[in-house]
DNA sequence: ATTTAGTACTTGACAATACAAGGTAGTTGA
DNA sequence: TCAACTACCTTGTATTGTCAAGTACTAAAT
């Protein structure tokens, strides 16, 4: 899988599955690689930056399979941080999208 | 404009633009921003990178409005290398539009 | 003749993101 | 008790793109 396409993307999908419900670290591992192929090692940084920039809360929950678990609850900011991604992402795909249309016309 | 979605497709977007047509540096520079927002100290290491690799071999010709263009011409390896960029971005920008619609199911 | 504008390209310092590899620690079941 | 699984986190590295600055060439305006 090209590493590169996933540059940016990664922080919507994470927003996206916080936005729908409340999720611990690991389990956001495991959705988010349904998607796209990814480290644990990836998603750890990225949720603490997305809660220093207050996008996400915490609290803890203790656990009968392991350690307890860390749970990221998306804010206010945090939603209109993905409605705004949400947008960028479709404008970006759209021309992208539109741009391989037309490259293929005379081919 | 989110620059990390940029990483990665630039590379696919440049590669299309020269397999339709061979292009100089500047040419491509215009082309390439109306599709996505992009700086010329960009556009330029990218080319040799990409010629470094094979998928593009140069040619100057003379110019009346200023030096030689350096055009770039598209190699076998490059149409390769076109046809795999496409077929990745297709199954990539696809996981992620239907990671999306379903993230908005319950919304 | 000199300046200005536009074309064409290069270089180097920098920032952001993802990966690989490693570490810590709790729980369960053989 | 110890292996396997769950859960979390950190560090070092590579890649890619950004930005600022600079070089250099040509044509047209002054």
């Amino acid at each position: 899988m090209n590493t590169q396409f996933k540059k940016g993307v990664l922080e919507l999908i994470v927003l996206l599955a916080v936005n729908k419900k409340d999720m611990y670290g690991y389990e956001l591992v495991m959705e988010v690689s349904k998607v796209v192929d990814v480290n644990d090692g990836t998603i750890y940084p990225l949720l603490k930056r997305l809660t220093n920039e207050r996008y996400f809360e915490t609290y803890l929950v203790d656990s009968t399979e392991g350690p307890a678990r860390k749970y990221y609850k998306i804010t206010v900011l945090g939603k209109e941080r993905v409605e705004e991604l949400r947008d960028n992402w479709k404008v970006f795909a759209n021309s992208v999208n539109k741009f391989i249309k037309e490259s293929m016309k005379n081919e």
